[in-house]
DNA sequence: CTTCTTACA
DNA sequence: TGTAAGGA
């Protein structure tokens, strides 16, 4: 498939698609008239791509980790570079302060949300059925 | 009409 | 990242 059916099916502007490209993730093959040509089984990475980047994860790390994930789950290959696996756990240690950071958030508009709420209900109450 | 590259905001 | 230009 080109570009543009993948960004549809993947929900992925085709800019960022380009840009995937150009930072290394997602290389597709050139059809003979320049046109990018995707693998379906490309969808699944383009949306994972786009769930890492809107997390916040740097495409430069996103490079070290697309190729652990494809692994299958469990194997690991027996020459781990302590340098990887060093900069994979730093990582982890920012996606977990970056949960940290949106849960209180989301935990203080849940409480803004009841109080509105509650609020709303008092000013509504009576005038139902 | 779709895609391509380059480039600006 | 969106968008525009200028081509194929």
């Amino acid at each position: 498939m080109r570009i543009g059916e993948l960004a549809k099916l993947s929900n992925t502007p085709t800019r960022s698609l380009r840009y995937y490209e150009e930072q290394g993730l997602i290389v597709p093959r050139r059809l003979d008239n320049g046109y990018r040509e995707y693998d379906p089984h490309l969808i699944d990475r383009a949306v994972q791509i786009r769930g890492l980047i809107d997390s916040g994860v740097p495409t430069r790390i996103i490079a070290l980790i697309l190729p652990c994930l494809d692994k299958p789950r469990g194997i690991v290959p027996e020459d781990i570079e302590p340098e990887l696996l060093t900069i994979l756990r730093q990582e982890r240690d920012k996606m977990s302060h970056r949960i940290d950071f949106l849960t209180r958030n989301r935990d203080s508009i849940a409480v803004y949300i009841d109080a509105a709420d509650a609020a709303l209900e008092r000013r509504t109450a009576g005038s139902a059925a």
